[in-house]
DNA sequence: AGGTAAATGAGAATCATTTTTATTTAGATT
DNA sequence: AATCTAAATAAAAATGATTCTCATTTACCT
């Protein structure tokens, strides 16, 4: 979560949290699904809007349990899995790792930048990188319908502190 | 496997198996690695080597117990695993699915295109791209050392048979 | 041929995620 | 407000990919 001067095609994205989450508004979001309205739902949902970004599901549900204990994470996996679906939240996935969620509502689409050392992800979007892509697709005589760029390196406060420290957050 | 006409920056990759993989230059691959030549390590190697690209570790384990049924599959995916370590295999893992492998030496860095359909996978590499990801992480203050870029779209044949086939191989 | 560290097979373990099932509940309908 | 029913839940088991453990076997250096 650290960012820098850019180019001109390439741009930060807006990390803010400029909408407020009132109990009507989150009530209306899982109405607006199609799902009924219960406290599970309110509560993973506003976890999930006030926490941090790229959560995973496991960090989810323990932000989720500290306020109703018995929330069963298979309930968490479940909504996140119909968030996805209606894009109202977007499943990025690395590796092998855990799948990490963003909520996509009000935010555009980007790219991310990850650091292997301590996790620190910066995001971006260039629209000439979007470009070349729908270029090769077209050469391939492919309808390009999606893709994934994941950056990975090592972040500046992890070139100081060259090499040794725990993988740790954000 | 459907290759078109490029821009000048983006390059097709040689998919082609021009080296000859005799008993002699598969078992100094192993010895070359620094490992003991064993006949289920000859055995996965010329699997690997002479079957499909971008297997995954079920599928070249399927294709290795024919040729010895005893072998197990632990030894395929600590083989692989070794192989991938010493660069000698790229790992390609997308979504959530199991990883795919293909021979590294002798073929140039590349990302893929994959159609979400039938799963027929072209291989490409634009310097352009490559080129603006090293920007970015400058930008942000990164040291780049690696990234995932994964295209997902329709090929051309699944989109003609719209819809409705099973997804198959390649 | 003998010694030993490395490799193997079988199965258990792990880890993220999904499915199952019996029970509860939201919200529509009296 | 009481009733109904499809949808939602918790808990636990299942799944699927990958890794680990460990007892046994083997490659390869003397
Ligand atoms: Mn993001
Ligand atoms: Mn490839
Ligand atoms: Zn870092
Ligand atoms: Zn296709």
């Amino acid at each position: 979560m650290r960012m820098q001067k850019q180019t001109e095609t390439t741009e930060l994205i807006n990390t803010k949290r400029n909408f407020k989450w009132d109990e009507p508004t989150v009530k209306s979001i899982i109405r607006d699904m199609g799902l009924k309205v219960t406290q599970q739902r309110m509560i993973i949902l506003k976890c999930l809007l006030s926490g941090r970004d790229h959560i995973t599901a496991q960090e989810l549900f323990e932000a989720v349990i500290k306020k109703d204990p018995s929330l069963g994470f298979a309930t968490v996996y479940r909504f996140l899995k119909q968030l996805t679906e209606q894009d109202l939240v977007t499943e990025v996935r690395m590796g092998g790792l855990p799948a990490r969620y963003e909520w996509a509502k009000k935010k555009k689409h980007h790219d991310h930048l990850t650091c292997k050392q301590c996790g620190a992800i910066c995001e971006f979007e260039n629209q000439q990188i979007e470009l070349l892509q729908k270029q090769i697709a077209k050469n391939f005589g492919y309808i390009l319908t999606g893709h994934i760029l994941e950056l990975y390196g090592l972040c500046p406060s992890c070139q100081k502190e060259e090499g040794l420290l725990p993988i740790g957050d954000t």
